[in-house]
Formats: structure tokens, sequence, C-alpha cells
DNA sequence: AATGAATGAGTCTTCATTCAT
DNA sequence: GATGAATGAAGACTCATTCAT
């Protein structure tokens, strides 16, 4: 009941956003009562954070897996960290958006967790984007810091446009994607 | 009065949320009562598409200039749109962060009416794209509209992270940004 | 309707406690809403403040008044303030039992308020005792803080069983304890 | 379990009082479940009962074995009286305060049992007042009904302030006040 | 004896909105 | 133009209680 607790709200946070969301929306679609959601979870707040928690968890082991590779090239790096976010919308798609916007309704402790987590996901690329320029893989005077926040601006965009079953597959948007900020639009 | 209600009202959306901010915090505010709030505005969404509508209109308007500016290369034109965004942050701050994010809270005929904005901007920015790519100044086989998207990301998610006053000034992050976008971060 | 609230609550308060009484018993008394009592009071424990501050600080000044006599012995000032608390019984019965018992359900900060009022209340009793202990009135070995606790016992307790339309009058009440109090019953 | 379950509620209820004490909070403080209370338990006001009971059975054996004394004076009576209610503020203190105060959260028929006890109780002490004025050892025209009311008033009031590790002793107490009602404190 | 899951009625509180004045 | 009073629907959360295991 717990993991069905869990992943109807995602869908539904991922439908309504977080506030629109009450708890009654999540339990009704359950047809069990307000009780059993508090029987789970001490809040509604909580639930968010457990979402955000096992998201994140997980997105950042994987992407450590990535950082941490022996072969690829820093350059193969990034294009694998897009490829990390972008595929997350089609795989944990709710989850993912949910992850992205709805950080304003935590209290400030838990704002404060999540946004450490978040940071080490921003400082992971900032890393790879370093060691780029220091092995001559990317130019050597970026702003590595601002570049990662616009990879991320990048992909965290597309959650909220991106259709899976468009007209432009998830491959294609990553290669779009990582050939535009590795070798620029223009000609 | 109903401009002194729509500068609180965009400061406080910008600050706490549209959801977050309640019509007694607006009138509080104010040193009025609600009263005065419905005898100006019909509803709490009519304020707030009146916010949008009216940032957007002028935005639009200014982006016009550019795009149909004579003497601009299309990569000046991109530039100066990416300008355009970043310099909003610091003059209209709240009111392009209340721009960016509150859409999901308008019902389906005022999303609806957004959107069209929106996505008059954006096609307006894949038609500066094109008409680079024609004219030989951009890469031949791109794909406009996804690097349209791109770009709004790359922008659009400063709203999150952007301080105007830290280390790197809105002039420098327009550079880098529109660097990394023409000609890519690989050496 | 304000006033008409306040006294509806006392009523309830007085009949089943502060806790068991719930904002709905208040306006469904009263045929209005719930909207209605916070219109007008900011929480339930902000209205049970009202009720006490607006007791004791009556209370504590119709004590003074008797308290700073010029004519009264005191002895007689002691017996005054037993008829002012019998009394009370009688003209806001509810009101003072209401003050007498729901205190424990008050936040930390307003609870110290109560009790610095309950402690002056308290404290101008025991002057009395000192006052008529030097003046030869009293006894001279009293321990007037106890003494001062144990007149309020007295008196206190009576909310809990003394009924105004009983065999006793309550004057006669009045003439009973204070004569058990000065002159004691033993022969 | 049983025996821990109440020991442990008196304790909960003389803290924080019988409607603000959960079932939960009995049953975490135990590290057992609520399944385990209710197989003990019939309902949450049926352990009130059962405390209520077992407290004031005990407390009117040991005010009998006083009543039925053949040494002691009406006067030492009373005096003992008085003491047997004061010690226990010390010894079976939230019992005691949990006796003298949460009997409003009791169902009408459990009310009325309680009731009873309570007034035999008050009853056996009057009788000694009586005893007291026919043999002479106390004024000849009390009312011996109010005055039993005046002692439970003075003795029940210290359950509300009374610190046993205070300046004053419980045998100091008992002395206050067992002269101030048998003698009285005017000179 | 004890547990874990679920219930459902109830709690205080918030808030956008209405309307007579 | 503006106010003050009132509404009613909804919100998160609590809790005594039940029951199959």
């Amino acid at each position: 009941m717990k993991e069905k607790i869990t992943e109807t709200s995602i869908l539904l946070f991922g439908k309504k956003g977080f506030s629109q969301t009450s708890i009654q929306d999540i339990v009704t679609e359950l047809h069990v009562t307000k009780g059993t959601f508090y029987y789970h979870f001490p809040s509604k707040e909580q639930l968010l954070m457990d979402i955000h928690q096992d998201y994140i968890t997980n997105l950042i082991a994987r992407q450590e897996l990535i950082v941490h590779d022996r072969i690829y090239s820093q350059q193969d790096k990034l294009t694998a960290i897009i490829r990390l976010l972008i595929n997350d919308i089609a795989d944990k798609g709710p989850s993912a958006r949910v992850f992205s916007r709805e950080v304003r309704h935590l209290g400030p402790k838990n704002m404060q967790r999540i946004k450490q987590d978040r940071d080490q996901f921003r400082l992971n690329i900032e890393a790879v984007i370093k060691a780029g320029m220091q092995q001559g893989e990317l130019k050597a005077d970026l702003r590595a810091d601002m570049i990662a926040f616009g990879i991320l601006g990048v992909t965290n965009w597309s959650y909220n446009w991106f259709k899976t079953d468009g007209e432009v597959s998830e491959e294609e948007l990553v290669t779009i994607f990582s050939e535009m900020i590795l070798t620029g639009i223009g000609s």
C-alpha cells in the first residue's frame, strides 16, 4: 500500500502539482481513506521528501557511475549525463517532473537537504567540465559553473515540453542537445 | 490602486508562489481589505492572467524589435534574445519569475491563451534559427524547433538560480550562454 | 456577533470544557458558519485567552478596590474577596468556571500570561493577610502564602459544586466560609 | 502489560491531561502497538474509569480506617483526612491529579459511578464533622455539608500548585491547613 | 497476547468569493 | 471606490476504534 500511495502521488503531483493535489485526491484514487495515508506517512511533505530522496539518490548514483568511468572521454560523460536526464523523462517521467518543480513547497530543513543533493549533482557536472578543460577536450577558458547551469537548464526544461511519443525520439534529442552544447550551432 | 495591487501581487507571487500567496496577504500588505481587491479584479486567477499578459505582451514586443531588425545578423539576434531574457531577471525579476512558473495554476482557457503567447515567443526564436540556417550563419542540419527549446531552457532555468548581485554579471552570463550555444564548449 | 460568539463559547466551555467544545459546536449554536468564527478570532486558543483576560482583568480590578479600601479591616477585606469570588459563580458562572479550569489548554506563552494574572490575584490576598498579621488582626505566625492558597482552594472549588439556586444562598456561603477561615470550626 | 499500560497512562494523563493524551502516546511510550491496548482495555474511557476506581477505592478504604478509629478525636480525624489527601500528592501524585481533574471526560454512566464514590468520601467527612459537633469538639452551629466542601476545596486545590520539593513540606502543609480550619486565622 | 493495517468521523484552520452598505 | 461581515468548500491532520492474522 505504501508503494501504491507513492506511485499514485507521483502521478498526481506530476499532473497537477504538489499543492494542487490533496491527500483526498490521492486516497480517492486508491479507494482507501485518509487514515490509511497517515498510517503510512507522517505528513504530505514527508511523502514529497521520500519521492525526492528516492529519485535523486538513484539519479546521483547513476551519474557517478558515469563520472567515474575510466573509458569515457569527458565529452562522452557530458553526453551520457544528458542522456541520463532525458531518458528519465520517459522512464520516471512524473517522478522526474515532480523532482524538478516542487521544492518550494518544502519546509526550510527539507529544502536544505534537497538543495544539497541537487548541488552535488550539479557539482559533479562541473567537475567533468573542469576535467575536460584540463585535458584539452574542452575550451580552456570556460566558466565551468555557469556552463553546468546551462546544461541543467537545457535538460530540466525538457520536462516541461518533451513528449516521448513525439516526432523526436529521446536518443535524437540527446544527440541534438549534446551537439549543441559541445560544438555549438554556429557554422 | 489597481496598479498597486498588481505590483504587490507580483512581488508576493515571486516570493512565495501563486498558491502560497493569499488574497489576504496581498491586501494586508496594502492596508486595504479584500473587498477592494474584488472591486478591481474579478478573481485571483484573472489577476495572474493580467500579470502574465502584461509581461509577455511587452516581452514579445521587445523580441520582435530584435527579430525584425535589419542590421543584426541572426547570431546577433539570438544573443540579443538571450540578453532580453537574462536582463529581465534583474529588471522585472519577480514578474519574470512568476511568468516562468505559475502557469499550472490557470484554468484551461487561460492556460491556452498563455500557451499561445509562449509558443509565439518560441516560434520567433525558431524563425531566427531557420533564417540563420538558410543564410549559412548556422549549421544547415539543425532541428530548429529543438534548438529553440534548448535556448529557452538555458535562459528560463536561470530564473531559478541566477543572482544579479553575484559573481557573474548579467552581461557576462549573456556572453557565456551565447558563446556556449553558438560555438559550443568543445575545443 | 463577536460578543455572541464569546458568550456562547463561555457557555459551552463551561458545560463541556474547552477541548470538548469544537468550533463547530459554537457556530452551530449560533446558526452561522465556521468562517464567521475565524473572521472574528484568529484561533480557538485566542478566544479562550480573550475570555480569560476579560474575566480576570475585571476581577482583579474589583479585588483591588477592596484591597485598597481605607475603611475595611483586613478581616473584612478577606471576607469581601471571598464574596467577590462566590458572587461570580452566580453572576459570571460559566465564565468563572472556564477561568478556573482550562489553563492547561493554552500554549506556553499564553499560559505564562494567565499565570501572571492569577499570581497577582493571589499575591493581593497574601498582602492582605500580611497586613492583618502586622496589625494584630490575624495570628502573627501564619504562612501568608499557604493561607492564600487555602482561601483560593475553598472558593475556587465551589465552582465545581455550588448551585446558586440551592438550599444555601451565596451570602450564607460567604459567611460560612469566611467564619471557617477567620475563626475556625473548633469550639 | 495491563499494569504497565495503566501506570504509563496515569503518568501521561497527569502530565498532559486525558484528552490531550492519545492512545498512540501511551503505546508509543511502551513500545507496543495500539492493538495491545485494545486487547487489555475495551476503550480509553474504561481505562480512565479503572484508574479512578482503583484510586478512590483505596482512598476511601484508608479514609474509613481513620473515620472508624476509636482513639482519634474528631479533630484528629479531620487532620488525618487532610493528611491523607496531601500525602497522596506526593505518593500517588499523578494518579491523584488525574482523579481530581478528568471526571468531565467520562460518559454519563461512568460519571455517575464516580460521583457516588466522591460523594461517599465527602459524606464521610461530613459525618466526622457532625460527630464533632455533637461531642462538643466543634462549634455547634456549623453547616457540616458546606464545611466538608470547604475542606475538600482546600486540599484538592493543592493538587494544582503544591510542589512536594518546595519550601514547605507535606507535613507542614497539613499542619497549616488543619490549624486554619480548626482554629481559624483570626487572632 | 499482540500486531499492522485500515477506517471514518471529527479537528482546527484557510481562503476565494459574495454582498449589502 | 472601498469596507466589513459572512459564507462554504476544501485543506491537512488526529484519533479512538476495529479486525484479520
